[in-house]
DNA sequence: TAATATAAGTTGCTTTTTACAACCAATTTT
DNA sequence: AAAATTGGTTGTAAAAAGCAACTTATATTA
């Protein structure tokens, strides 16, 4: 009985859990984020437990988002630093923070600010947008299969023609028969 | 020993995951955004076990993320519908999408496609951006106490005004003795 | 209308994870 | 050289996740 893995799903959210959405993980990128780097660190500052650590730096590792590196040169000890692939988490860590801030934490309560360095301005809100900038709401967002869709995926779809010839994806609300 | 909750950390991205951060909540979510309404559809959709995910719909509509309503005017079954609190996660999902398709699914082999409703045109990668809407990189954004900060958070930070007389703040990279 | 099927869970049991504490070997610092 | 710190590992207990069987209420079908 081992814990369901979501990396079967074709879904890149699935994807993206399998690699971050331990308890924990998300919360050992936002720490190295903050600048930290050592083990010890990781541990004070988290109060994570030292096994639940060690297991989830060496995933992070594995996986890329994280590398090791001497701690002084030639030295065995190492530091945990981000990768691109760890560093690009940070648009969806931020979105998550504002999302905490507005709906937990209190907009005005918030305990960390996030400024843009040129200007010391607080940053915008992380918004979903077209191409052309426009900020899109909730149900201006429309799903279709993609390039990497499966059998699965298709079938969540239906694929309509309206009679001035534009195509139309309706995703279905329950289970094919 | 209890699991250990982020609850009492003061940040915004602990108090998120406290909410969304167990195995599968996300997941649910996403299903929600997809237009699923049914415990059914959920479970036979994600694969899985059924009293976890009621335990997961219980706590998200107690976090009121979700909503139970009636399934038929007046039926005691229930449908499960997203909540402006829940909608408002679209984009954190949608940032985590795209560092799935970036980093694990592939850029070019996406299995679902998000695009503007409007003109069909896929959307654009979120990002953050500053107030004036340029698009800032990991080193252009920049971390201090917030309103909410308690005293383990500005113990994290060191205030230095330059010579010029700009206040600076410096994320400290270890404990403070 | 009775019989059948489906929906939405709940209960009981097993395996994995997480938490906590104690231990250990390499560095660093004193 | 001794003491402290760092970066772990190991053992054990509690909690969470997974699976299957069982309810109970609502729809469907015969």
């Amino acid at each position: 009985m081992k814990r369901v893995s979501f990396s079967d799903q074709r879904c890149s959210l699935a994807q993206a859990l399998e690699v971050i959405g331990e308890w924990w993980t998300l919360l050992i990128i936002r720490e190295a984020y903050f600048g930290t780097r050592r083990f010890s660190d990781f541990q004070s500052r988290l109060g994570i437990a030292r096994n639940v650590l060690s297991d989830r730096l060496d995933r992070l590792v594995e996986n890329g988002l994280l590398q090791r590196e001497p701690a002084s040169p030639g030295a065995k000890r190492v530091h945990y630093r981000l990768t691109d692939k760890g560093r690009d988490l940070v648009t969806a860590v931020v979105a998550l923070v504002q999302w905490g801030d507005r709906w937990v934490s209190g907009p005005d309560n918030a305990p960390v600010r996030m400024v843009d360095r040129a200007t010391g301005a607080e940053i915008d809100d992380v918004q979903v947008r077209s191409q052309d900038g426009r900020p899109l709401a909730f149900h201006d967002i429309g799903l279709q299969p993609g390039p990497g869709a499966d059998q699965a995926i298709h079938e969540r779809f239906q694929e309509t023609v309206t009679n001035d010839g534009a195509v139309r994806w309706r995703i279905r609300r329950h289970m094919a028969a």
